[in-house]
DNA sequence: GACCTTTTAATGTCAGGACAATTGCTTGAC
DNA sequence: GTCAAGCAATTGTCCTGACATTAAAAGGTC
C-alpha cells in the first residue's frame, strides 16, 4: 500500500529534478513495489513531501503517463496501469535494442559504396533524383540466424560512413557520435513477400512474408538524414509499440 | 517569412488556451502558411503577444513537439519539421481512420457471441482461463475489396454489445458512447501466412503474407477492455507512424 | 586569417500561487 | 430505501517570476 517509493533527490546532480522523480517512480513501478491499480499520493502532497513544486511533481508523473505507466483521472487520483510494460517502439536502431536484450546481434555489411539516388530515395532525402548518396546495404544476426536485411540511404556531405565502423556500433550511434541527433522520424509498417536475393540472403524461402519496414529520420534541424527499407524474419521480429492518449 | 500565424484566442470558450494556439499553428502547419525549416517566434515574444504567460505558450509548443510536427533547439529556436506529416498510429479504429480519409468503409459482422476465453485472451484480459468473454469478428471492406479480418474480446459486463450498431460505428466509437475511454493501448504488428479461412475471407491466396496486428488496450482505470487479434491485407494497408525523441 | 573569448538569444528548469472542473462520497430529504 | 444536493478530494489550467544551460554570433587577439 505504498504511495509513493522511497525518492532520493539530489539538487546538485545536473539531472533534472522531475527526471530524478520519474525515474524513481518507474524503478518501482517496474520492480512491483507498486503494484498495478495502485493508487498514488496526490500530486499536492507529493511536491510538499519531496520539497519540490507542483509544477514540477507534475512533469515528473507527465513523463511516466506519457509513456503509458501511468493514467490520470481528474477528481480521482493517479493509478498504476495494468499489464507488463513492453518497450515501445523508439528511436534507437535495432542493433541497440538487440545489445540492450543481450542477444549479441552481429552485423555483416553487405556493401558500402556512393551510388545515385533512385526516385522515391530522392524524395525522402530531399536531393535531385540521381545525386549522388550513401548506399548501404548490412545482413543482420542473432546468434547464427539471419534476422534482418536494412538497407540504408544518406545524403553525402553530412558523414563519412566510409571509415566508421558499421559492423560493431550501429548506424544511429555512429550518426550520435559524430554530432547527429535523430529527433524526428516517420515509419512505415508493412508486409510483402521476399524477393530470391532477399530470400537467400535471409536463408528463407522464395516468396515467404517478410516484415517490412520503411523509415525517413530527421535530425533536431528538420533536414533528412537517412532514408531506409529494412526487411525483417517475422518469425524471429516483431513491432511493440505503446500508444497513449492525450 | 512569417513567424507565426494570425492567432485569435478566445478566453470564454472552455477549450484551454493552449490548445487553441496549438489548433491554430497546426493548421498553419499543414496549410503551408509556415514552411517546413521556418523557424517560428521565439516563446517569450509569443507569449507576450498573445497575453499568454510563458508556460501556456511553452504547453502549446509542447503539443506539437510531442506530434513530431515541430523541433526545439535549446539556444536556437523552435522549427517547422520537413517532410509531410503523416497520420500517426492512434488510439482510433480503423473505421474512424477510413472514414476521416473518405473512402466509405463497410463493414460486415461474422459473429458475435459469448464464448469461452483462449488462454492468451484470458492473460490479456485478466479473467479466467475459459472464461466467457464477448468475441467479435468483423470483415472489413473499402468499396468491394475486403481489407481486414478483425477478432475482438472483450471482458464480459464492461458494455452489452448485443445491441450495439457495430456495423455502423465501430467498436471504439461504440466504447466511447458507453462512456468507456480507452487511454493506453500496446500494440504488437507482425506478419504471417494467411491460414485457408482468412484466405477465404479476405479474397486472397492460401498461404499469401498478411500484416498482423495484436492489440490489447486500457481504460483510464488500467482495466483491459479489449483484445484484438487482426489481419490486413498487405497491398491495401499499412501502419504509418511517428517517432519523436523526448 | 585563424583561434579564442565574450556576448546574446533562445529554450530548459523550477518555484509558488490561484482558481476551475470533475469525480466520488456523504448527508439529508422524502 | 432511494434519490438528489452538497462537500471534499484531486487533477487541469493559467499566472508571474527567476535562474540555468546551450548554441550561435560577434568581437578581439595573436
Amino acid at each position: 500500500m505504498p504511495g509513493r517509493p522511497a525518492i532520493t533527490l539530489d539538487r546538485s546532480s545536473p539531472i533534472p529534478l522531475y527526471f530524478q522523480v520519474a525515474e524513481q517512480f518507474e524503478a518501482a513501478i517496474l520492480s512491483g513495489a507498486i503494484a498495478p491499480g495502485d493508487r498514488i499520493d496526490n500530486e499536492v502532497d507529493l511536491a510538499r513531501d519531496l520539497g519540490l513544486s507542483r509544477p514540477t511533481m507534475r512533469q515528473a508523473i507527465q513523463t511516466l503517463v506519457d509513456k503509458g505507466m501511468l493514467v490520470r483521472k481528474r477528481g480521482v487520483g493517479t493509478q498504476v496501469v495494468h499489464g507488463k510494460v513492453r518497450r515501445s517502439v523508439e528511436l534507437t536502431s535495432l542493433y541497440d535494442d538487440l545489445a540492450r536484450a543481450g542477444q549479441e546481434p552481429r552485423t555483416e555489411i553487405l556493401h558500402l559504396r556512393r551510388s545515385p539516388a533512385d526516385e522515391e530515395t530522392a524524395q525522402e532525402l530531399r536531393v535531385a533524383e540521381g545525386a549522388e548518396v550513401w548506399s548501404l546495404e548490412r545482413l543482420r544476426f542473432v546468434g547464427d540466424e539471419p534476422l534482418a536485411l536494412m538497407r540504408n540511404y544518406l545524403p553525402i556531405g553530412l558523414i563519412d560512413l566510409a571509415g566508421a565502423d558499421l559492423e560493431h556500433h550501429g548506424l544511429y550511434a555512429t550518426l550520435r557520435r559524430s554530432g547527429i541527433l535523430i529527433r524526428v522520424a516517420r515509419q512505415r509498417i508493412g508486409c510483402r513477400r521476399a524477393t530470391t536475393a532477399e530470400a537467400t540472403r535471409l536463408r528463407e524461402r522464395r516468396g515467404s512474408p517478410l516484415l517490412t519496414m520503411q523509415r525517413t529520420a530527421y535530425d533536431d534541424a528538420g533536414q533528412a538524414v537517412e532514408f531506409g527499407r529494412h526487411a525483417y524474419r517475422p518469425e524471429l521480429y516483431s513491432f511493440d509499440l505503446t500508444l497513449v492518449e492525450r
